[in-house]
DNA sequence: CGTGATTTTGAGTAGCATCAAGGCCTGTGG
DNA sequence: CCACAGGCCTTGATGCTACTCAAAATCACG
């Protein structure tokens, strides 16, 4: 399933340029669907997210797709084991972001103090990738899905009232590909939760969740 | 499944003192079920392992235990998103240890470029999580119990001729959560595996690989 | 040798994937 | 402005995988 579609593949429209020397800590924009790296890339550089939500993604040698995690502002993205990428990163939405330099992780560098923030940064991805698995783990469809809308909840949404809504600007594949679930499957699970008043939808992306603590507990899996 | 029975609680019997001051490099030995850190506990040392296996789990809520990885001789253990430990580790088996001091992840230790390995360390194991994720996502039982054997092959096999063997000091229900299966679902695959002639079993825990080759191809799940 | 824990095997079932249509939104051209 | 085409999303029917419940077999230990 979710075999690489041409469809797919439309995605990247602009590959950032690694090459820009000076290391600005201002953040830049980009534009939905940019590449801000990719699996074999060198890891030139670290990327705080400021505003948009990013997709990390890896392939399977049969060309199966599995979205590892999302990138939220606040988060860092871009650690690799070595000097090289193993994922593939890409903007779901128009964002914003800081360049960091990578070498501080790698190299031999004598400020690596005032860069704390990078190796906490790694950290919390494993934390995040531990949640993650955890929930793969064991829970059934329905609960992964209160999960997703939970984070993105969480990570993206706004207050409206006792509800909290948000936009989501991907298809349901990435959704399926993260969940390790089918689009059919994350499709029935929501028409499920919004006839148990859990959720309501409207525009296919645009989300309310109407009981965020019940989802929450869902999420929870079992407890 | 796979609430803790008192059974399961019997483990603990030493808990290593995290007092020790001096910052001994000299690696030191744990007897089996040792624990070496429990979730909540402050981060006091990273755990380098020079011999023998860790099992790291997290608890829900529920009581139910996820084995989130292993521990191998080379890797470093006990990476927290902050000064606390999120996670249970014990060794499976007698093993060494040398312990690290963690405060260069998280102070303003000035000399934290000594300590490179350590951060090289936490994104070594994003990298293992994130592998474990996709597992988890999209593979069959059968496709993870061959992934399971593939890892200790590598990481704790001796050889055999073409074969590898080891010793597996882990109850059934270890793996089962550690690749989100039922103690059923293992003990059923492994048969399975052992009727195909792909792996041979003594004494429950002494396991020979007879083509690991193969093993690592039903490991990578498609492709 | 007996007791309790662990592992294996079996039967039945629930949940999710797969295959296959059908409906909805978007964008394009007449 | 309307008709049409191509994605994306949803819904339905069916089958398979792995979980659950249950019991037998093996192992560990006193």
């Amino acid at each position: 399933m979710n075999m690489l579609s041409p469809a797919r593949l439309k995605a990247h429209p602009v590959s950032i340029a690694p090459s820009d020397k000076k290391r600005t800590l201002l953040p830049y924009c980009v534009q939905a669907e940019t590449n801000l790296f990719r699996d074999g890339d060198i890891c030139s550089g670290l990327f705080e997210v400021v505003s948009g939500v990013f997709r990390i993604s890896r392939l399977t040698r049969g060309g199966r797709r599995y979205v590892i995690g999302f990138g939220f502002p606040g988060d860092i993205l871009g650690y690799g084991p070595d000097r090289f990428h193993i994922s593939d990163c890409d903007a779901v939405s128009a964002a914003k972001v800081i360049r960091h330099r990578a070498d501080v992780l790698y190299g031999d560098s004598a400020q690596l103090q005032r860069h704390q923030t990078l190796v906490k940064g790694a950290l919390q991805q494993v934390e995040a990738m531990q949640d993650h698995c955890m929930m793969l783990g064991r829970n059934t469809a329905r609960d992964r899905i209160a999960a997703f809308l939970s984070l993105f909840g969480e990570r993206i949404g706004t207050p409206l009232g006792r509800y909290v809504e948000f936009d989501l600007l991907m298809p349901r594949t990435d959704i399926a590909d993260y969940l390790g679930l089918s689009t059919e499957t994350v499709s029935r699970c929501l028409t499920e939760l919004r006839h148990d008043n859990l959720i309501a939808i409207e525009n296919v992306h645009h989300f309310v969740l109407l009981q965020p603590q019940h989802l929450e507990e869902l999420a929870e899996g079992d407890g």
